[in-house]
DNA sequence: CTAAATAAGTGCAACGACTACACTTTCATA
DNA sequence: TATGAAAGTGTAGTCGTTGCACTTATTTAG
C-alpha cells in the first residue's frame, strides 16, 4: 500500500490545502495587505483559530512547500560532479532552480504569484528569511566537503554569499550572466584558499 | 550662533530622547518582548500616540541614530587611499566600525545592549534590514568608482556581499581574521574583473 | 502686541494579527 | 464499544499600530 493515510490525515491535509488555495486566490485578487486573515478563513469555510493551527502566520499561507530545499542545496555541494568547484556547483544549482522557475513563468498565474511576493515587503522579507535559514546547514556541508573545521569562516562566508546571490540573480533580466558575474567574485578567492574544490 | 533651535524643537528632541532612554532601560531590564509599547510611553510620561509620532515602530525605539552610516560607507569607497582596492577599503571600513565597537564593549551597559539586539529576533532582523538598506547606494558608489554602468551586476554583488560580511565579522571572536577570510573570497575575483580597483 | 497659523501632545476607539481557553465533534484503536 | 487523541469552533483577550477630534504650546505675521 502506497499511503496508509487515514481519513483523519486526509481531511487535515484537505483543510490545509483549502486554506492555501483561498489565501492565494484572495491575495492575487485584492493584494496581500487588503486581505485579512479572517477573509481567508471565511473563504476556506474554516475558523481563524483553525487557520493558525495549520500555518504559523499570515505570510506562511503563501509558502506552502518549503521542505527539502535545504536537502537539495546540501546535495548540490556533496554530490557535485568531479572537477567542479563548490562555487560552480552552487551557481549551477541556483541557475537550475531559476530555469525551473522560468518554465512556469509562462503560466500567468505563476507570474502573478512571484510579482505578489516581490512587491509585498512582508512576503519578500519572509521568503528571504526562509531561504537564508539554510545558511548553517550549507556552511556545514561545505566545511565537510573540504575537510575544514565546522565553524570555518570562509566556508560560512561562501555559504552566506551564495545564498545572497540568489536575490541578485532573480531580479536581473539575464539570470545566466548575473550568476556568472556574481559567482566570479567568489570562485577566484575560493580557488586561491581551497585549491581543487 | 551655532544652533538657532527654538524651544519647540528642543522640547521635541527631549521627549524623543526620553522615549529612547525609557525603552532602552526597560528592554534591558525585562527583555524586549516582556515590555509593551504602553510601558515605554508611561515610563517616559507620554501618550502612546506621541510615541508613534516619534518612532516608526517598536523596534525603532532602540536604534536612535542610524544616519550617515550610508555616507560613511560611500565615502570609504570614494575616498579610499590610492593603491587600495575597493574590497580592501570596505574590509577596513567594517573593521574600523568593529573596533569602535570594541572600545565601548568595556561598558557593561553597552555589552548588554548588543546582547539584547542579537538575542531578540525582531531586533536582529530590524538591524539587518536597516543595514542592507544601503546596498543600492553602495552599489552605485562602486560602479561610479570603476566607471561601470549604474546597474552593473558585479558591483551590486560586491555591495551586497560586503554588507552581508558584517554579520559574519560581528559574531566571530577574532574580527580581523574573520574579515580577512570573508573578503579574501571577494578580493581575488574582483581584482580579476576590475584590475587596479 | 495680538491674532492666526502651526505643530506637539492627548485620549479614545478601532483594526488586524495572533493566542489562550474551554468546548464539541470526529476519527482511531485497544 | 468505550476511551482517548486530535481537528475544529467561538469567544474573549493581548499587543502593535493608526485615525480622529481635541487641547495646548510655540511660532509667525499683521
Amino acid at each position: 500500500m502506497t499511503e496508509p493515510t487515514g481519513r483523519r490525515e486526509r481531511k487535515k491535509a484537505q483543510t490545509r490545502q483549502s486554506l492555501a488555495d483561498a489565501a492565494l486566490e484572495l491575495f492575487l485578487e485584492r493584494g496581500y495587505d487588503q486581505v485579512g486573515v479572517k477573509d481567508v478563513a471565511d473563504f476556506a469555510d474554516v475558523s481563524v483559530t483553525t487557520l493558525f493551527k495549520h500555518f504559523s502566520g499570515k505570510e506562511a499561507l503563501v509558502f506552502d512547500q518549503d521542505d527539502d530545499l535545504e536537502a537539495a542545496l546540501v546535495a548540490a555541494v556533496r554530490e557535485r560532479p568531479p572537477g567542479q568547484s563548490i562555487p560552480q556547483a552552487l551557481r549551477e544549482h541556483l541557475l537550475l532552480k531559476q530555469t525551473q522557475f522560468a518554465v512556469h513563468a509562462a503560466d500567468p498565474r505563476f507570474a502573478a504569484f512571484t510579482r505578489l511576493v516581490q512587491e509585498t515587503p512582508a512576503l519578500r522579507d519572509y521568503a528571504h528569511r526562509m531561504w537564508t535559514r539554510h545558511e548553517a546547514a550549507l556552511a556545514r556541508a561545505i566545511a565537510e566537503a573540504v575537510g575544514a573545521p565546522e565553524d570555518d569562516v570562509s566556508c560560512a562566508a561562501l555559504a552566506r554569499f551564495a545564498l545572497e546571490a540568489r536575490g541578485l540573480i532573480q531580479r536581473h533580466a539575464e539570470p545566466r550572466r548575473a550568476a556568472d558575474e556574481a559567482f566570479a567574485l567568489l570562485e577566484h578567492g575560493w580557488a586561491a584558499s581551497h585549491p581543487g574544490n
